[in-house]
DNA sequence: TATTTAACCAAGTAAATTAGTCAAGTATTG
DNA sequence: CAATACTTGACTAATTTACTTGGTTAAATA
């Protein structure tokens, strides 16, 4: 079974998303700043988010990403089965032959408990995740530290001596 | 979050032991057998059930390991946290400091992912487990086609010269 | 008492996975 | 055409997994 940051990366990402894509698309620039998340990696995860057309890019000036599905229809599951391949908790992928060719005594046991944790993911939507409160003060407390301006790494140390200057 | 091939391995072991451990100890090796388990890999399993009380050993002759619990009260999810370290499926581990020392966005998803997947897991008993059908069928299988008698992989080449002769 | 049996222990290791980086593109806008 | 921003693929260091090797120690039995 694997959950791992990637996921995690992922599902972060996308309520961040959902939060600032009202106004037009938004560059992975901006979450990379926003959520500590390294751009490239953003770009590999956000390349197979699109393929699974769980969001839809604007390529030049003034483009990004936009969610392709209304945050109420967009749940937690599909975008780390976007990543991760799959959430399956089974040895044998559900093949029933992990011990040489025959099921092995627990394998239901995994199956249950794959299908218990898909249905909670499954089952949780974007949508769902905005109104939580929890949530919204995270959000809140990162607009306040957020730029207006998107700022590379090289006007930040320009900003960083001016200050110091300063 | 982990859910490795250890934790399957200790569950089924430890079903396995279950299963036989009525008339005395059940040696490692037995189980190795029975299960296609690596037995030096089985010994580093046990030693850490053995280190949590989840199982008692009886060395020399006649020795093995046996429940050190009914197995009505011995649950899958203490099984896994025995070998596994632990089935936290938030990347701080609990300490709500992911981005950079502050929580992030999904902390709460994850904190509620995993109490779902704790509780599932220790809520099912070793007893649970014996009684499932599928479990009892894929138990009988194993017994038609284990030997009573231990073969070392030496005397196993030896029988099966034997039977090309024959 | 010697031998066998089986638990116990410490290291080492090959393969896989993770969480990235780096570099060279291509498409779109102004 | 130049700047912006997405796209792609290859590469990498660190970590984890699933083992193996090579012993030592304790108990039973011949
Ligand atoms: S997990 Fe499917 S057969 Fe073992
Ligand atoms: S998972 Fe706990 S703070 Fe991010």
């Amino acid at each position: 079974m694997k959950l791992s940051s990637k996921g995690r990366y992922a599902v972060t990402a996308m309520l961040d998303l959902a939060f600032h894509s009202k106004k037009g698309p938004v560059p992975l620039a901006e979450i990379s700043e926003r959520q500590d998340i390294s751009l490239s990696y953003l770009e590999q995860l956000f390349s197979k988010l699109r393929r699974t057309n769980l969001v839809a890019s604007v390529r030049g000036p003034g483009g990004g990403y936009t969610l392709n599905r209304e945050p109420e229809n967009l749940f937690v599951g599909e975008i780390i089965q976007a990543v991760n391949e799959n959430i399956d908790a089974t040895k044998c992928s559900g093949k029933s032959d992990c011990k040489g060719g025959e099921k092995c005594l627990t394998h239901n046991l995994w199956e249950n408990l794959s299908d218990r944790i898909s249905d909670f993911l499954n089952q949780i939507s974007l949508q769902e995740l905005m109104q939580k409160r929890d949530v919204k003060e995270v959000v809140g407390r990162q607009s306040c530290y957020q730029s207006s301006v998107i700022v590379t790494d090289l006007e930040k140390t320009t900003i960083d001596t001016k200050l110091n200057v300063l």
